[in-house]
DNA sequence: ATAATTTAGTTGAACGATAACATATTTTTT
DNA sequence: AAAAAATATGTTATCGTTCAACTAAATTAT
């Protein structure tokens, strides 16, 4: 049988609210009869209910995460890094994939706040995110990993992609590429459109104009990855180089160049955002963006809990933590004294 | 502000009993009155409170899964499993990670358990298990995955790794290998025992003696398979092949390999536990033992939710639910027609 | 010595739903 | 037409806590 509080009171024989100051730590109570209800606790082994507690608290101590897929790599290492914060903070998390489907999002959304979940961090699908907005009104804490989405008011923690795809493709440029192809994520979502816009950019410092045959579009996933690039490898005149908007589409695109043989970076350079453990295995190894992705979840969680904290006073304003990506730069790209860049 | 049943209730001018039926939709209401609360409950935004509603009917529909690591590729794989048949049925997912850390897991447990979730699956660290025991006995359903447990009353779903690792090894020494090393995982647990008993029994069907200076233990962790394999790389009498437990020791091998421009298999071959995606890309594509990981957490959240369905009726058994593992035989274990099998 | 304050403990009302039980109304059976 | 059964609705206790309000006793201040 479970024991409950007031079985607690009744073997000590105070009354139930004692009960609870000892155990809740609150209130006075005599060192006697703390220590009376402690030992009898003990001894019963008694468990307070944690769901009786938060109807009567508002508090549930727990957390929701919506992401789009754990089985990638950079969303692992975010969630890895929101449990190591929450867990030490006694806080439990909640998690839900919503496989970029607005739906799924949605249903999860309500779902998790009928379970009254103390703060959201999610990386949303960018559609329809009405309900989303709702929530965030109706003062529940939230923060918004990877993706940007700036009319909701929230605190959204996230890297520079536009500078971190200037940066890929600059070094791209500044190793003879010329013709260089792009393996971009879905098209309404922020983070994409940034990173295409760092690649743009970089294109134009460099006086190279931009193609529209060169840009494909993936749904994030491995498949996608694989037949962008098989389409470039088909094309007459194939781009030298490519960038890779993520980790499943840049596994996608290496398959399909070892399907065809072909060489990196000999005919086909490429270069990857996210930067997983195994881009150094490759031979050659794997150029990449790195992101911070296990800081992007600790920092979330880290404000997250803060917002918590704060919850009532103030309103919750739109506020970016940018931080840095690295370019990892290995071989996949092709070195400094490449014969392209000399016969260019 | 947040409505609840009464609000509905006093709005629609009914009793709030009938308007708990009309919304959990059970007991009987007239078609108009149903008609007249749904319509009211929607006008007015209503969401039922689902802490309040698990209160009364002791069911949370929650569940808690604890496994060492999510950033591994093997639990990763086993979570998306998991959720995905979960959400399916409107159950939702705690997620903990234990690190191999006893301690840990049983905060988490007590935890899980104050919460009152209504099923667990777990990868238990194998050492203290008594809290864990007791829950089982106290009646908590509990799925077991990866780990096998013996003396733990309740069903697991794992893989033979006897199998695995005896297929492994023996496919190396089909390829001429004799002195064959291991990274193993931590000793203490069973699924690593079996492992290493596959191993033993390839060896001794060969007819290949033994050597306890070809055995490592690693934590699991990248880390330690670099240093297991750099000890072996160190030794006058090197292996010609490893076989390495899990997916994170893997990488840690392969680097180690990289930094000592060791070449695959020629010099060294290897094996690997865990069938990553990664695993075609690198050169040589990497020969592993595939675990269904998948289909680990699909099953083993299937036979979750039948146990919660069937709580109470009949005392909880040891079952085991064992699934095949695959060997994927690539090119980083060298070729039928190698020298060294010429020359041996 | 009396008043004011602090300390220790009790009582009972929430929190928001469910569900057992009671009652009133309608429908069906005999 | 009376009895039985089914349907529709209301009343109330309950789940296990917390917390405000209150009382009684002990301590301190004047």
């Amino acid at each position: 049988m479970r024991k409950t509080l007031r079985d607690v009171a009744e073997k000590t024989g105070v009354s139930i609210a004692v009960a609870s100051r000892v155990l809740g730590n609150y209130g006075s109570v005599s060192s006697e009869t703390r220590r009376k209800v402690l030992k009898e606790a003990k001894s019963i082994g008694y468990q307070p209910d944690i769901i009786a507690r938060s109807m009567k608290t508002r508090r549930t101590h727990s957390l929701g995460v919506i992401i789009s897929d754990i089985t990638t790599f950079f969303f692992t290492s975010v969630v890895r890094g929101i449990e190591d914060v929450t867990s030490q903070n006694s806080y439990n998390v909640t998690l839900c994939n919503s496989d970029e489907d607005a739906d799924k999002e949605n249903s999860y959304l309500r779902e998790l706040y009928q379970r009254k979940i103390d703060g959201l961090i999610i990386s949303p699908t960018g559609e329809n995110n009405s309900y989303l907005k709702k929530l965030i009104r109706a003062g529940l804490p939230v923060v918004l990993v990877d993706r940007r989405v700036s009319e909701l008011q929230t605190t959204e923690v996230a890297v520079d992609n536009e500078t971190g795809a200037w940066e890929a493709v600059k070094h791209l440029i500044s190793l003879g590429h010329r013709r260089i192809g792009i393996v971009n994520g879905l098209s309404g979502i922020r983070t994409n459109e940034e990173r295409f816009s760092g690649y743009k950019r970089a294109l134009a410092e460099q006086g190279i104009p931009f193609d529209p045959g060169l840009v494909k579009y993936g749904d994030f996933r491995m498949e996608e990855g694989r037949q962008a690039t098989q389409e470039f490898l088909n094309m007459r005149d194939r781009p030298t180089a490519m960038f890779v908007a993520n980790e499943p589409m840049t596994t996608g695109a290496l398959l399909a160049l070892g399907e065809n043989k072909t060489k990196i970076p000999e005919e086909m350079a490429i270069l990857g955002f996210d930067d997983p453990v195994w881009a150094p295995l490759l031979n050659p190894p794997l150029t990449t963006v790195r992101q911070p992705s296990y800081s992007i979840g600790t920092i979330a969680a880290q404000v997250l809990l803060q917002k918590i904290r704060k919850v009532g006073r103030g309103r919750s304003l739109h506020e970016e933590i940018v931080l840095k990506p690295k370019l990892i730069i290995r071989e996949s790209c092709g070195e400094e004294t490449s014969t392209r860049r000399t016969t260019d």
